[in-house]
DNA sequence: GATGAATGAGGATTCATTCAT
DNA sequence: TATGAATGAATCCTCATTCAT
């Protein structure tokens, strides 16, 4: 009757990583907490490891650092969402109107949010313009590529370089209202969800329109409210 | 018969300002570039008094804590501000096209913030979401409400609490505008700062109401660019 | 055209005493409450400036240091201790009843306690054994020594180092006492004045009129030295 | 078969005592002498370390801070209190003579409070009368409640209020009774002693009489020297 | 005399990180 | 691996005291 699996002998090395899986999963869960309740810049090693309820030296044999805390969170974090999500952020169908797939695009990015608050702390980079932290800079990258591979698909013929700068924009407008968003609660949320969407679409129509003079069927302006 | 100072009993609360006035700027000059070079968060009274050339318990004796200096920072950013573009942030002619006043709007934020980019530093506020600290709210309100004020003359008829969502959003889109715009150089700025101001007029045409109420069917931007 | 009255000449002195008087009184009695409401070792000399309603520097105008504030306000205290009281604790008619003389010498002082509770501040001296302040040895001396002058009504042929102690006994019973006294309120309060009052009571009570053969109706050990 | 501790789950509290017990030992007693050579209120945290060689974050790894240094340190001493004297601090024979037990209580006492010269700056509580620190307090119970089990079995009939009353009043004689031996050496130190049990003799004496009228079979005064 | 500015060492406390076990 | 002990610099802030005005 083993009490412990690893006290086999055998298989140590595959054992070792399982529970050092675990110990790192534990600490990325508490990492996460205290981002959360003190924010990143505030949050010390200490604190993780005590949240995680072991002790500091444990910590460092996984992590060398804060920094390197976040960037595995956030790489996990990104991991997560494609699997959620799949890779693009949205498999959009070119047909797909505009405002319905940035509504959907919107809404699951909050949901995600939503269930992995400390998305918003890790997010929240710098400190200082200019002066992007890496750990942060990760996830951002990664966020803004996604959102670019979305826009690639309403702006086909547009530039790369104004495909990416829109997709920075667009994640910037995502930030700031994200933070109204989770600002506020109940019918004042829904209603800064409604303009993030409104912010989301009404910059990004004209930019569809002009690519290639992709028009709508209709003739109409495609995004009637 | 006044024979010393003591003799009036009035007027205690502040003499001898040469020097301290002058400290007081000194001081907060550094902080400014402290909070610039490191972000308020990170930033350490005691690098502040090193950066003024001053010992820490100088500063001490004019500001009780780093909020408190913070505090004063903003309210004389807000204070000049007040100063340089008078009362409303744009005094628009209820005339002027939406486009218009928008790009001066957001051209004279630029240059402030450039020309003061402590405010950038002042104006990132929380670390964590809901949890805004005093010093960067006060900051935050002032600029909400002059934003208010702007938009109050383009919808004249909304009610005073989407007015106040919708400046609260305009004024998320410009932070994040903002940390685009001063992450950029040269041509790439200024692609950015024609994007921000994209998104603000597209943002805001459907909702104007040219005097008459509201009168394009379709809600989208009247003002493609 | 003197623009200040001491530009005069004359009778400075006297202004200048009459002012610094003033000073001094207001200093002691920001002093006292400092001492009573922090206590005298953590009680700071900017603190009693400030309650003083001056500025650090005219303290130290008038005042070396902390201790001499202490000094000086023991000083006072002993002097108008001697003012209201006379010159001896209780100027006692050589047949009063020891009961009725500590009594009534017990009631002066704990009344006198009550009225300037600065005193027991003062009078708590040593933090460490043996170490008495200067400051509160004054004070401690001149307690010390009425009590002795009291007792030597009723030790007449005591030897004066036996007086001395005893004296010394007599005061430690009483700051005892006193701090019991008022650590409460009402009944108890009046319980333990009672019960301070037996002590010195029953402790003298031997010790007096080996004289005239006064014997103690108690039966109680008299001259257990 | 347990291979690693953290197949246990329980008693996580503390392990690694080895080292971190002897620099517990260690803290403590740099304390004990810097409070005994400063005072509780004028020691630092930092002083104690120093004093223990080590650093300040070693320090604070094992309290919180001084307080807690302070009611650890009286915590052990109570304890050895109780291990050299027994629960009781006498274990009387209630036929025992008060001065034979009021002298063997005051030499244990004293002889205690020499071998632990830090009971004293420990015991001199409240710089400001009623505010009695908790650090200070649980010291002060721990040693009115001996007391009191003390006096219980010479004041059997007494009322409790009274009893708990007289353990009070035999504290604080005891207390200024100390300070003012240990400030003496040699015979004079002697002679204190001598009038300290003299006091808590002569105090007690008539209690004891009052509670059942138990009468000295000698009929003779009870405490003949 | 009076002021308030200035000091800098020292107070408590925390933190990222390392090390012996 | 895991632990908890250890570190020492850095944090914020206070204090007694001095000095120019």
């Amino acid at each position: 009757m083993p009490d412990t699996a690893d006290s086999q002998g055998k298989e140590q090395p595959r054992r070792r990583q399982a529970r050092g899986e675990r110990r790192i999963a534990q600490l990325l869960q508490a990492a996460a907490n205290v981002f959360c309740s003190t924010g990143y810049t505030a949050a010390s090693t200490n604190a993780i490891a005590r949240e995680a309820g072991v002790s500091p030296g444990t910590l460092y044999q996984f992590f060398p650092n804060k920094e390197a805390i976040a960037i595995e969170l956030s790489d996990r974090l990104v991991h997560e969402m494609r699997e959620t999500y799949g890779e693009a952020l949205a498999p959009v169908d070119p047909g797909t109107p505009l405002e319905e797939a940035v509504g959907a695009a919107v809404d699951r990015f909050i949901a995600f949010n939503t269930e992995h608050p400390v998305l918003f702390a890790l997010m929240h980079g710098p400190d200082i313009p200019g002066r992007i932290a890496e750990e942060h800079d990760a996830l951002h990258s990664t966020l803004a590529g996604r959102i670019e591979g979305l826009l690639a698909v309403f702006l086909p013929d547009a530039p790369p370089a104004d495909v990416t700068r829109t997709a920075h924009v667009c994640l910037g407008i995502y930030k700031a209202g994200l933070e109204l968003v989770l600002a506020h609660e109940g019918a004042e949320r829904e209603a800064y969800v409604r303009e993030l969407k409104n912010v989301l679409v009404r910059y990004l129509d004209p930019l569809v329109c002009d690519g290639l003079g992709r028009t709508d069927p209709t003739g109409l302006p495609r995004t009637a409210t």
